[in-house]
DNA sequence: CCTCGATGTTGAAACGTTTTAACACCTGAG
DNA sequence: CTCAGGTGTTAAAACGTTTCAACATCGAGG
């Protein structure tokens, strides 16, 4: 079935050596003109395929990078992965992406097997910050979304405290005194670093703390952010929210279509606030106002970071960009 | 940096040959329990990872699958992908994704990669037809979302032609009859589907041709949804058509969008039909009516398919399923 | 005519695993 | 006491590349 046509084949059918061949798909400047069109003759007619681990295992270096994703399923993180694509095409690189779809289990097995493959780097935003330590063993790995606490690598990330605050002070100016926070788990640290934005906005204005009410989701999809409005609306009417920060923009899509089902109106009888401005925040039942992050640049610099590690005198590096509040109809001023 | 620990630095240091070693990797119930213990607490004492480059040099064969998807910030693929990887995990590989984002050249160099690194199949929703083919020299390659057209590679496809004709069908029988088709590029085999369905509707009513204006975009995305909605607003009120049939959800929901921009309104002025029937079709500013396709299913059978491939004497096969259609309040019948 | 440098080509040694056949050892049956 | 059979372990040969030092060949400069 397989004839397995290597570059010992390739030489033969050509009358060269196989350091030839291996030169012709290497440095094809150093071999002659005439000897390398033979070869590559040779190679198109025996349909020759490189094996690329038996190259990696000599050459030592592979030309793939690699990034574990929290939720492939969420429209942000292929956003961000196209900017990191675009920066490792850049420079001559493939992306595999791999989904851990929030699961540790997942994650850890990703992680292994990439650090098997020995692909020259690792990107990933993290379910369990603990994880991506384990590819410490030489792979060098870049933290997306989420800030390294220790110096051991480097991370891109957004100011997410300064997010949270921003969209809950925009709520609190638009008259809002009781105020529901969508998300979870809290092991997640971007729901937590969000949810003390709000807090921080909260004294800032002068409220107390039990102005927010936290709203706990098993993660960050729609269909959690539909079981949240339905906790929502069931809430005592004088104990309700008038105004909702959603950790992230699924979830507050779901938000939205599970207030439609129940007959309230966004943003009369809840004004909503979303996360991440994703495309869809724009096109949905009432548009979104959302805290917009750079998707593309913060995957375009982790990329670069990933791609600086193994410069000389590398030093660990933490960018962290500014999130920025879009204003939309689902937080329209109340009457 | 990297002290570069072998599996013979762990048999060294456990005291044992690297072929116990490899067995405890491998067959860990043929090595002595005293001895096993032993080797693995080596392994663990100094972070030895295997190489997967060797091993699958020596032993021929990889643990992953790649699905190389059109465009990962389309939902719909990523939902197929999470059936591919569900099915792709059951059997004991990993899956890869590579995104060619509707670009020829991305994907051929994808596909030449992939075969490089030998992995154990590759599944596909091409742009490019011909480039699948070029896969044929050993790896294996399943069709997804398109069918097969000669008996060389198995595919899982969904029947578009149909799919075409049950939206439109739809909106005949809500009274319009001067319906666009908005697509493109027609080089995608799924939009000459969708558009044949449209058609064959078209004849199936008794009415012309001309009923159906084909707006062509130059890719499937939100955005050049939002192009068509300012074409199609431009035309003369009296061959403006009042109902679309847009090949993609990305579009419907652009072409939504730029309707409510320029006040129109959905469905009264134009109804919208999409296809896909993403999760964020219901939650759209007007709920999609949209042609559903089993996603899951698909990326599952899919999966299914290339495990099989290498079975003793398999057959290419061709597995099509039936879309449904989902009615929502953008096709309301009008008054 | 010899030497030198430049230009192409090559033989052979890696790279880090898996795998096969052989080997050592032990136990229990004869 | 021997032998068959089982149980663990191992030495050594692959796997298909890249790379390095060495080797031809040739034209030019002395």
């Amino acid at each position: 079935m397989k004839p397995s046509v290597g570059i010992r084949e390739v030489a033969q059918h050509a009358g060269v050596s196989n350091a030839t061949v291996s030169n012709v798909l290497n440095r094809p400047d150093v071999v002659a003109p005439a000897t390398r069109q033979r070869v590559l003759a040779a190679i198109e007619e025996l349909g020759f395929v490189r094996n690329e681990s038996a190259r990696q295992l000599r050459a030592g270096r592979s030309r793939v990078l690699a990034y574990v994703v929290l939720d492939a399923a969420n429209p942000f993180f292929t956003d961000v992965a196209r900017g990191v694509e675009d920066a490792a095409r850049e420079a001559g690189f493939a992306l595999f992406l791999c989904n851990s779809a929030s699961d540790e289990g997942r994650e850890r097995e990703y992680l292994e097997l990439l650090q098997e493959q020995r692909v020259e780097g690792i990107l990933i935003t993290p379910v369990d910050a603990d994880n991506a330590r384990l590819a410490e063993r030489g792979t060098p790995v870049v933290l997306v979304d989420r800030e390294a606490t220790d110096g051991a690598r480097c991370s891109v990330a957004v100011d997410d405290v300064l997010g949270g605050e921003l969209a809950v002070t925009h709520l609190i100016e638009n008259g809002h005194t009781r105020i529901a926070m969508v998300g979870g788990p809290l092991s997640i640290q971007q729901v937590r670093d969000r949810r003390e934005g709000a807090m921080r906005a909260l004294t800032n204005a002068g409220l107390p703390e039990e102005a927010l009410t936290f709203l706990d989701t098993r993660g960050l999809q729609v269909a959690e952010g539909r079981g949240a409005g339905e906790r929502l609306v069931g809430l005592p009417a004088s104990r309700r929210p008038t105004a909702a920060f959603c950790a992230n923009d699924l979830l507050a899509l779901g938000l939205l279509q599970s207030m439609t089902q129940q007959g309230l109106r966004v943003p009369d009888d809840l004004a909503v606030v979303g996360y991440d401005d994703i495309e869809f925040a724009a096109a949905a039942a009432v548009p979104l106002t959302s805290v917009r992050q750079p998707r593309d640049q913060l995957g375009r610099t982790a990329a670069q970071l990933l791609l600086a590690e193994n410069e000389p005198d590398h030093e660990h590096r933490h960018v962290k960009f500014q999130p920025e509040l879009v204003v939309r109809a689902s937080t329209a001023i109340r009457r």
